[in-house]
RNA sequence: GCCGAUGUAGCUCAGCUGGCUAGAGCAGCUGAUUUGUAAUCAGCAGGUCGUGGGUUCGAGUCCCUCCAUCGGCUCCA
């Protein structure tokens, strides 16, 4: 006999060799249903695994992580089986599930598959799927494992082969095809009831660039066809939220070939909402006792080689800029650190100047690759909410805490609560990556977590994502397409101030350097307008809308009495649009709507006999009359409330 | 940069296997209408069919180049 333990710590008796469906059976007939995968002493099983010893056993079902990775994961041997019979030639290199679905990489040699082909590998996947194919795993030798594949003329599997050990290889068998494969499948192929091969992209082996690139063919399955139909409508659902459509629908943005890709051209509309959320953020710092700075586009060469980021990055970024001046080089800036670092060695300072903050809304241009640009996500020229704290070793740890208050109050501001924290360390094993001694580096990357853990964030932890210059936190968020993003970013350098030789008088009367905390709580404001532009689909908080009232008179003769609303507006600061063309109200009124204004007043006959107006506001038919007065409190009222949320 | 797809009017799109002067709706302009809470009517104008080359009697349609966009990969200060 052997004792199973439950995650309820429950524990039952069984005898050896029972099965994973079996235990699951003596449960209840539901659970064995619906038992599509297992982990026993936190290894992935399969449900035909017999337990041959004592151990934790977790059941998992379509509603779980486990159980729909297991899911996925099984349909791309689908995926590469159905591959294998229409096209003989396919070379199968790996299949894993992802966050949504899956994908399998292989090799096609010279035929190129296009997206029409997949609609033939999706039929052709179901058609399988319904023969009802059960998944059994298969102990294999490691030179019988090399065999095939080499016999198979596979050079990827034998690769991924060459590096196991001996002992752990197994192949995971259905139908008549057959996978080199870890384990972690369904029962059979019949549960999988929808398929939908979604793209085709290129992938290279091993993600590595200098090896050969394979075709990546992604997929999604579900064991319900209106899962499904559920999926590919939330898709499109987001699709209508992409702020590429809000920003082009609502006239925020664009971008023209002539001026140059990546590089955004901002309309009226959006200069408003950056101008709002850069007044926003003035305020805060001037609050948290920042200083405002201003830095040219441009530095001379020898900046950036006195920072290193020349020697790290000027190969891959936009060439240096020539004068007529032989020996005089300048680059577009591509952050503005070296520029602050001067601006702080432009007086000399005492301990007790320190921490110098000093904030600027600074524009930086990179060199993006050309395929990694997007909307406003990924631009090659944007403006930071830049900032960087010159301060000591002693205030490095407060001062950190009170930069992620600000970055939380920011957050919390716009409503943004579905964030993570990553804390960005170096790669333990590429220690030539980074700048700096090691000692700093561990002081750097201690004050992160200290801080983090004492401000109780939520956080992970991410080797090998620091910047080469010190150690960073970064709050992650995901637009509309659930791709994840970094906004805000706070980093620790230890580094530039010492290529700076940056100093200041401690009460010891002797020179000593400061820490630097770079931030920026937006991150961008190109990146942060496009994640917010579809937080809200485009329905901005009206101290961000760009237009917060439209005028409509009923009929000329009230235009002057409409006037007379708009000028008070305008003189409380409201941002008001008057619409005077000769169409009806109910049409001025559905454009409102679609333009998403916040508000819409409209002034008739009655109105200017009683100085009041009719307001309807965005999303509510319902009509309120109110003196223009009482409109005027309550929008104020409703700025106020919009930015003083708490924290 | 790499793989794959796409590119027709300001916007959204139609244009079958190559065949009259390339179409529609919205937006725009002109006129009529003076309107009470999601589209008033009529007329007009608007396109070197992304770019450059090629095949053909004939190209928006087929082939190649380049550019841009989209989905990925790689990269990311």
């Amino acid at each position: 006999m052997i004792e199973i333990t439950f995650p309820d710590s429950s524990v039952r008796k069984y005898t050896e060799g029972t099965t994973v469906f079996e235990v699951a059976k003596s449960i209840s007939e539901g659970l064995a249903r619906n038992v599509i995968s297992a982990k026993y002493n936190d290894q992935k099983v399969e449900t035909t695994t017999e337990l041959s010893e004592s151990g934790k056993l977790v059941l998992y079902t379509w509603n779980d992580i486990d159980g729909k990775q297991a899911f996925w994961h099984s349909t791309a041997h689908v995926l590469a089986q159905a591959l294998e019979i229409l096209y003989p030639e396919v070379k199968l290199t790996i299949g894993p599930a992802i966050e949504e679905g899956f994908y399998y990489d292989a090799d096609f040699g010279d035929k190129s598959i296009t997206e029409e082909d997949l609609e033939e590998v999706e039929k052709k996947m179901l058609e399988l799927a319904r023969q009802s194919f059960e998944f059994k795993m298969r102990k294999s030798t490691k030179k019988d494992a090399l065999d095939y594949y080499k016999q198979k003329n596979n050079p990827y599997k034998v690769e991924l082969i060459e590096n196991l050990e001996e002992g752990t290889i197994t192949f995971c068998d259905h139908s008549d095809f057959t996978d080199l494969c870890r384990g972690g499948h369904i029962p059979n192929t019949s549960i999988i009831k929808s398929i939908k091969l979604l793209s085709i992209a290129g992938a290279y082996w091993r993600a590595n660039k200098d090896n050969k690139q394979l075709t990546r063919i992604y997929g999604i399955s579900f064991p319900k066809q209106k899962y499904l139909t559920e999926y590919l409508a939330r898709i499109e659902e987001a699709k209508k939220r992409d702020h590429r459509k809000i920003g082009k629908e609502l006239k925020i943005f664009a971008f023209s070939n002539k001026v140059g890709q990546g590089l955004p051209l901002w309309l009226p509309r959006g200069v408003v909402i950056r101008e709002e959320l850069e007044n926003f953020m003035r305020g805060l710092q001037k609050k948290a006792g920042y200083e405002q700075v201003i830095s040219p586009h441009i530095g001379s060469k020898e900046l950036y080689e006195t920072s290193g980021h020349y020697e790290k990055y000027g190969a891959d970024s936009f060439q240096p800029i020539e004068t007529p001046s032989e020996n005089e080089t300048f680059l577009l800036k591509p952050m503005n650190c070296p520029h602050h670092c001067e601006i702080y060695k432009a007086e000399k300072w005492s301990y007790k100047d320190l921490p110098k903050r000093y904030a600027e809304f600074g524009t930086v241009y990179r060199y993006e690759q050309s395929g990694e640009l997007h909307g406003l996500t990924r631009v090659r020229g944007f403006t930071q909410d830049d900032a960087h704290i010159f301060c000591t070793s002693e205030q490095l740890n407060d001062e950190f805490k009170k930069v992620i208050d600000l970055v939380l109050y920011v957050f919390t501001s716009l409503s943004f609560e579905n964030f993570k924290a990553q804390v960005s360390l170096r790669d333990p094993n590429t220690p030539e990556k980074y700048i700096g001694s090691e000692e700093n580096w561990q002081i750097a990357e201690q004050a992160i977590i200290n801080a983090v853990k004492e401000k109780n964030l939520p956080y992970e932890i991410e080797y090998g994502e620091a910047a080469f210059y010190g150690p960073k936190l970064d709050f992650m968020v995901r637009d509309a397409l659930n791709r994840e993003w970094q906004l805000g970013t706070i980093q620790v350098d230890y580094n530039l101030p010492e290529r700076f030789k940056l100093e200041y008088k401690g009460a010891d009367n002797e020179q000593h350097r400061p820490v630097m905390i770079h931030r920026a709580p937006f991150g961008s404001l190109e990146r942060f307008i496009a994640i917010l532009l579809e937080h809200t689909v485009g329905e901005l908080p009206l101290w961000l809308a760009p237009e917060q009232v439209l005028l409509i008179p009923v009929s000329e003769k009230y235009e002057k009495y409409a006037d007379k609303v708009g000028d008070l507006l305008k003189n409380n600061d409201i941002r008001t649009l008057f619409d005077k063309r000769s169409e009806t109200v109910g049409k001025k009124i559905r454009e409102a709507v679609l333009n998403k204004y916040p508000y819409v007043l409209i002034v008739g006959e009655k109105e200017e006999k009683s100085n009041t107006v009719s307001v309807r506001q965005y999303k509510n038919e319902e009509i309120k009359t109110c003196t223009i007065d009482d409109f005027v409190s309550k929008i104020k009222k409703q700025i106020t409330l919009e930015l003083s949320k708490k924290v």
